[in-house]
DNA sequence: GCTTAAATGGGGTGGCCCTCCGGTTCTGTG
DNA sequence: CACAGAACCGGAGGGCCACCCCATTTAAGC
């Protein structure tokens, strides 16, 4: 769904389409500043709207998480597909969930989004983003599992799971990056000493 | 602390520990039925009194969830002494952190206090069941260090934060036990199929 | 330019958290 | 028992928030 259009039949009225613009611009701003819970009402102050535009615009607040990190998420999945070509199939699983880590960790807001989306599948709620990121991740799981990498009886829910549930534990500290990558590395590899060491999620 | 006396010096007056009581049953009521973000409103409403006596009593509502959760915490951690002399020191750590996946998973809020306690490091906030089961833990993760069970670069912070992360996960879904479970088996046995079998977390 | 349907936003409602402060209740002392 | 002082209580109020209603404004198509 193109964000300046409403449905196929009636394109967007011009001021309309502004002040979707210019919403979706400040609540990038103010979810960047202090996460998924921001102000609703301040975000509306920011675009130079009314609250009751807002609520139009975007009935619920996922809904308007969903907008904001749409083209995030649309990257991850775009180099999902980059990756399917890779030799290592298990390699470029890790790498991909690495990258969906990093993505998460950098972009506040984003863990709780998805993860929101998640148990609430209804895509008209906004789960689309969730769907989307697991669409992507199915092949490369998929591709993993044929190579004999990774266990039966993991799905990539399981994956996205884990690894939303780590960024979401290392949000509040001030070295998330590193730590959600060292959680991410060894929850792939277990905690026994001989597991292998070629899971890095770089 | 015991619930009843305020300092060693004082203390507490009969009508101020019979409120004290009242609120913390009525929280622990809420916290069960809405999660660690329940109404302080509603809570002070239930227990009969107003909304100022249980700032007094509660001056943050970290303090409030420890005092609900004290108890829960404690039998934890008199489990992992429990498990201190189980003869296989993986096994151990894995059946305790199982444990802990449990009863976060079965005590709604748990988790997010434990993991709000894990990041304000300051006891006098409310971070005193996190430092507890940290404590409770570290002797289980030292055992299995030592029979090289587990790596030693693993730190028992490390495996708390995937717990609480994992049942933070799961929390909203209808089989959330289930699901941790899986989820924590597969995070500490590592994705690769050839993983030991022997880590269940029972 | 004019009509009309779409879009707007100020203001209202109800909820929440938290604090102040006048009134109440307990406690131990005379 | 009476009482004074300290400890405690809780209603009221301020600030912030999400969400909705409806009179008014504005863009779009003729």
């Amino acid at each position: 769904m193109p964000p300046h259009s409403r449905t196929a039949a009636r394109p967007m009225r011009a001021d309309a389409r502004r002040n979707y613009d210019r919403i979706l611009a400040a609540a990038a701003e103010a979810v960047a500043e202090h996460g998924a819970e921001a102000s609703l009402e301040e975000i509306a102050r920011r675009a130079g709207v009314g609250s009751a535009t807002l609520h139009r615009h975007f009935p619920s607040r996922q809904l308007l998480l969903e907008a904001v990190f749409r083209d995030k998420v649309e990257a991850l999945c775009a180099t999902a597909a980059g990756l399917a070509a890779e030799p290592d199939p298990g390699q470029a699983l890790a790498n991909w969930l690495g990258a969906v880590a990093r993505h998460v960790v950098t972009n506040r807001g984003l863990a709780a989004s998805l993860m929101r989306g998640a148990h609430d599948g209804d895509p008209s709620l906004g789960a689309t983003c969730h769907t989307m990121i697991t669409d992507a991740g199915a092949d490369l799981l998929a591709r993993a599992c044929r190579a004999n990498a990774v266990r039966r009886d993991v799905s990539i829910t399981d994956l996205l799971k884990l690894v939303n549930a780590i960024c979401l534990a290392v949000e509040h500290e001030p070295d998330g990056a590193a730590q959600a990558d060292r959680l991410l590395t060894l929850a792939l590899t277990g905690v026994h000493p001989k597991a292998g060491s070629s899971w890095a999620t770089g």
